[in-house]
DNA sequence: TTGCTTGCAAATGATTTGCACTGCT
DNA sequence: AGCAGTGCAAATCATTTGCAAGCAA
């Protein structure tokens, strides 16, 4: 496989910058994991610095190679952008923050792509990408049988 | 109209909160302008300190009476839960923050809601509420003839 | 050498919270 | 009296940035 990485070798050369270990490194625990908060990838990439971290997600994402998740909590979420994994969609826990990556039918992508694009154009709004999340609770937090074990953590201040 | 306002005091009473002036400026701003951030809300409620709005935010929030949207920038965004104000969606600029709400075809909703249960299920996920929003550029941030006006702002930190 | 990388430490800025006081009930 | 509301100022904490040193082309 002529990988995803060279794909996003090019981006960056693209914009004048480096595949360097330490954003290879980022890219490959994003790939391992998947959606992820800035502390989790730095658990899982020993060597990463929090302020280089920070930088690379800013540039890597300007460069179109990963994009942020919206959920909830404190930390934001990251993934590698759906140019480079194909389109999905998640379930996001709103108890623990995690997220699951998930694809729909092609139809019913159609149909959502079709109907988006009717009430954009009623507003003068031009649509480039849509989002469709499932807010709720993952095995671990949902409440009554299988895990009631601890939630992955990731809230609020409280 | 038995107004959406005897539904809010039920909630915050529900909760042993009281429906004071302060968290009714509050939400007559949100019924007004639709999705705010906290310094669009304050601007448009004299009177309401910060402090006192994120706290209203929070309980409101707490009690079902506002709910978050997802968007890019550094404010977060807030607006009357879909339970007051009806089920619906979101157009995101993601040049200025703004954020238009759209409402979609009934049959597509519940095409969405059975696709959404059935891999929510695979993963033994409990769904509760799903979010579709477009992202894009407003009619004013959008390039081309129009609007070449200027955006509302709200980026982030450059 | 010229420019992209990075670590470290300091700065930012949104959001939260402690405390004291006012006002319902 | 007793508890909820709220302003003010101080505290938090994720994220950003300045600066100086390291490295690749």
């Amino acid at each position: 496989m002529t990988s995803v990485h060279d794909e996003i070798g090019r981006l960056l050369d693209d914009a004048g910058l480096r595949y360097t270990p330490g954003r290879r490194a980022l890219i490959e625990v994003l790939a391992r994991r998947g959606p992820s908060t800035l502390p989790e990838i730095l658990a899982a990439a020993p060597g990463l610095t929090q302020s280089s971290a920070y930088r690379h997600l800013g540039e890597l994402e300007a460069v179109g190679v990963v994009q942020r998740v919206p959920t909830p909590g404190d930390h934001t979420r990251v993934e590698l952008a759906d140019g480079l994994t194909g389109h999905h969609h998640h379930l996001v826990c709103d108890a623990c923050g995690a997220v699951i990556d998930v694809e729909l039918d092609t139809d019913l992508e159609a149909a959502v792509e079709t109907a988006l694009a009717r009430v954009a154009a009623r507003h003068a709004f031009v649509g480039e990408r849509h989002d469709i999340d499932l807010h709720g609770r993952c095995r671990s937090c949902a409440p009554g049988p299988s895990g009631a074990a601890s939630p992955t953590a990731t809230r609020r201040r409280s």
